[in-house]
DNA sequence: GTCTATACGAAGATAGAC
DNA sequence: GTCTATCTTCGTATAGAC
């Protein structure tokens, strides 16, 4: 299979921006990290490392709303939002805080915007979906879908900076309470 | 006045950063934004590009907390809050959704953690005096400013991503009710 | 303190063979 | 599809004169 390479080669990208940014990551990286022939980067990817980093944001937005709609619960309103905080805690203890979320520094350093965009947007949909169907009503399930990525994607940002989980601790304890409120429950 | 150049240049690579990244910005980019003559880059910053991203950051980190202190009413908990906001929506609408914050650039793509950490810990810490003064329990005020600040750094990247202030919105509506129940007022 | 010139090292992209 | 070689551009940093 020779189309393994490729998805190798993005799945390589994504992972390697969230520790050293869309700069910071050369081809060479992406080669090595991924054991990809060298001499294959142009004919997979034509529009260059642009449409390289646009795939590995299109590969991570598909892949965290994915894990946040298998753990949505209907009886459990945080379920979804606790896996989805998991899983950045995890990226940072795994990393030794070194490592954040590839979107992001795509957002920030190159002008992807789109692909951003959409990334951000199907992570919001799918926490927002749970929500409403633990009895949030839609419109504040939408907006608290927002809060959450962003203050997760913020959080993410603070506990690099901080060496330390104690950012994402009280965040994600300000937005459970805020989510069982908005739902409800007890 | 001489290190009045000295000073431009911080402003000048604070401003840019926010726009391009710290990679994406290079000295003579620096040199053209201030106006400050080419030969005395290493004179002033000994330590390179990573001294004057540094310095950047530090100053970032004290021009808005000086910011959230001069807007802090007692009477009125989101006065500071309301201030802190304005001024990153301010950054989106002026740069069109080009510009971000530039302590999240420089965190994202180098590793300068111990003054980014600092700049974040000035934000929340004058966020978290004023939701004190305005009557919340200090250790609630603590964990309210994490949020803010990750919360509104977090919605700046979705802001620039979607070319929207949609998601800043959102979050500003969401984090004022929060703290109008922290400060036990209506 | 400020200048010019340059060394030095990437990194993205292309060309053409196999 | 994959390889190697190379072109070209750019940016940090240094050296040394003024």
């Amino acid at each position: 299979m020779t189309s393994d390479a490729r998805e190798r080669m993005v799945r390589s990208a994504a992972y390697l921006f969230r520790e050293r940014g869309f700069s910071g990551t050369a081809f060479s990286d992406v080669i090595a990290h991924s054991g990809a022939p060298r001499g294959s980067i142009y004919h997979h990817f034509p529009g260059g490392k642009a449409q390289l980093a646009e795939e590995a944001v299109r590969y991570a937005g598909e892949f965290l709303s994915a894990g946040v709609r298998a753990a949505t619960r209907d009886d459990d309103p945080v379920a979804a939002v606790r896996a989805f905080l998991g899983w950045w805690r995890r990226v940072l203890v795994d990393s030794d805080f070194k490592a954040g979320c590839p979107v992001v520094a795509v957002t920030v350093e190159s002008q992807l915007s789109g692909a951003a965009a959409d990334a951000f947007g199907r992570w919001g949909d799918a926490l927002a979906t749970g929500l409403t169907a633990a009895g949030a009503a839609p419109a504040r399930a939408g907006r608290l879908a927002t809060l959450i990525v962003s203050a997760v994607e913020g959080a993410t940002l603070l506990c690099r900076a901080n060496r330390s989980l104690d950012p994402l601790d009280d965040v994600t304890a300000e937005l459970e309470d805020l989510i069982e409120a908005a739902c409800g429950t007890g």
